[in-house]
RNA sequence: GGGGGGGUUCCCGAGCGGUCAAAGGGAACAGACUGUAAAUCUGUCGGCGGACGCCUUCGGAGGUUCGAAUCCUCCCCCCCCCA
């Protein structure tokens, strides 16, 4: 299969992107993706209503591997996030209830649909829910059918385990693995999966998956991992002070998404460029080449790249624009966040700056404003703001709106109507 | 079941009757420097009030005391050792 002009293969692209980290048998699955299409799968846990930053790497996977001809599957926990992955984790998540996890699901379905083809046609993606072929399960069929196949020795040498000897693994967290396993099982039966992509972290729960197909007589199915994605400075990807940059436009708007990448440390931007655009590899290695100060315009580059596959290109545009707008150099502002207020508000003594900026949710509270403003970070239409009781009248409205800073980066407009 | 250790502000981690909103570090935020980067330096970093002020916090609930994160009682959770 080689539907791509600029690599030869799905794999050799994995490679050169950065997505490669560890496969359980690469030569053969190579061989296997060079005779036709291969079906390949990636999960998502339902554990917000929307997916974050951090899923981009499997959603790209997949994107990839659909690009290359084959057929990816994008598989939400429906039924695993009944019980908790504790791969990676230190201690037991709040369990979430069941309403939590169905309209999760359909948050992240919705999603997902946006980044793959899906449908019946040949190479079109599938969206499955594992909690179809889980929830209903009886637990004594489950045990001889699948639990049969499972050695507890093996299952205690895991390192997802191993790590939890020490703090404490539930007997519920500690069936993890098994249920995953079983998903690979059911893909493989059902839709001809031979193929599962995942973190590093999930490479216990890959091979107990291949395993068991394995043991039950499949044809032989293959797994291969990416690296956790780390920031140069060493933070997982997507921290930011407003918390997790969020794949849904209500959450983090498309303007702080474009923000996030073109903040990117230096040592970032190559890396995320093929990790995370699907810009070809020569434009990829010029953007690489830019050095020092020029390395903005790959970061632009970067960000708008990801806002357009996550938000469309439209929206990449406005928050280019904005953004330009915000950092001077013209552009349009209007999708700058903000928040509408009518002139009623401003008559008289007006608002106090203060109220204003923690009901526009800048800052968490009035005393934290009160500190920005004596440090000097507050500035109303460009000016630095000197007074704690500074109020907002209606001679600060320049062009329909005032304008808003918090330290260096953070634009805010106060939209005035009526 | 028995014995020992422990649960402190976003995280790690001191404090062990008043001088504690609680050392130190990290994270975060602001300022300087710069390139909407990094590094560095400075400042800030529970809430409310303009301020010497008030309120809430040290696993939970009571109690002792003029006064408790610090002492006592009961409870919950975690770790280690023994059975």
């Amino acid at each position: 299969m080689n539907a791509r002009p600029d690599f030869p293969s799905y794999l050799a692209e994995m490679k050169w992107r950065g997505f490669f980290e560890q496969c359980t048998d690469e030569a053969a699955l190579a061989e296997l993706m060079a005779a036709g299409p291969v079906t390949g799968y990636a999960g998502f846990d339902p554990t917000a209503d929307s997916l974050h930053i951090g899923s981009l790497v499997p959603i790209m996977g997949l994107l990839h591997l659909q690009r290359h001809g084959h057929r990816p599957i994008a598989i939400v926990g429906g039924g695993t996030a009944m019980v908790g992955d504790p791969s990676g984790k230190t201690e037991l998540r709040r369990l979430l209830t069941v309403d939590d996890i169905d309209r999760n699901l359909a948050g992240i379905r919705a999603q997902l649909g946006r980044f793959l083809r899906l449908g019946d046609g040949p190479g079109d993606g599938l969206m499955v829910d594992n909690g179809d072929w889980l929830r209903d399960k009886s637990y004594i069929d489950f045990l001889r059918d699948v639990g049969r196949h499972f050695s507890v020795n093996q299952m205690l040498a895991r390192d997802s385990v191993k790590t939890r000897m020490e703090t404490g693994l539930s007997f519920l967290e500690f069936n993890y693995m098994i249920l995953q396993a079983y998903d690979f099982l059911v893909l493989n039966r059902d839709h001809g999966c031979r193929l599962q992509v995942g973190g590093s972290d999930q490479w216990g729960n890959i091979c107990s998956g291949i395993d068991l197909c394995r043991r039950l007589g499949r044809a032989e199915v293959y797994g291969l991992t990416y690296p956790l994605i780390m920031t140069a400075a060493g933070e997982k990807m997507g921290k930011t002070a407003a918390g997790a940059v969020w794949l849904d436009a209500d959450r983090t708007s498309p303007y702080d998404f474009f923000q996030y990448w073109v903040n990117v440390d230096d040592r970032d931007v190559g890396r995320f460029l093929r990790l995370y655009t699907l810009l070809p590899p020569v434009r990829v290695q010029e953007l690489e080449a830019l050095q020092g100060a020029d390395s903005r315009q790959a970061k632009q580059v970067l960000a708008l790249e990801v806002t357009a596959l996550v938000h469309g290109a439209e929206a990449a545009q406005a928050a280019l624009a904005a953004a330009r707008a915000a950092f001077g150099g013209g552009g349009d502002a209007a999708s700058i966040p903000a928040s509408v207020h009518t002139a009623a508000d401003l008559a008289a003594d007006g608002l106090a700056l203060i109220d204003v900026l923690v009901s526009a949710g800048l800052v968490e509270s009035k005393g934290e404003a009160r500190r920005l403003v004596r440090q000097g970070g507050v500035r109303v239409n460009g000016e630095a703001v000197a007074d704690e009781q500074r109020r907002l009248v209606a001679a600060d409205v320049q062009d329909g709106r005032i304008v808003l800073q918090l330290g260096k980066k953070r634009h805010h407009h106060l939209r005035i109507e009526g």
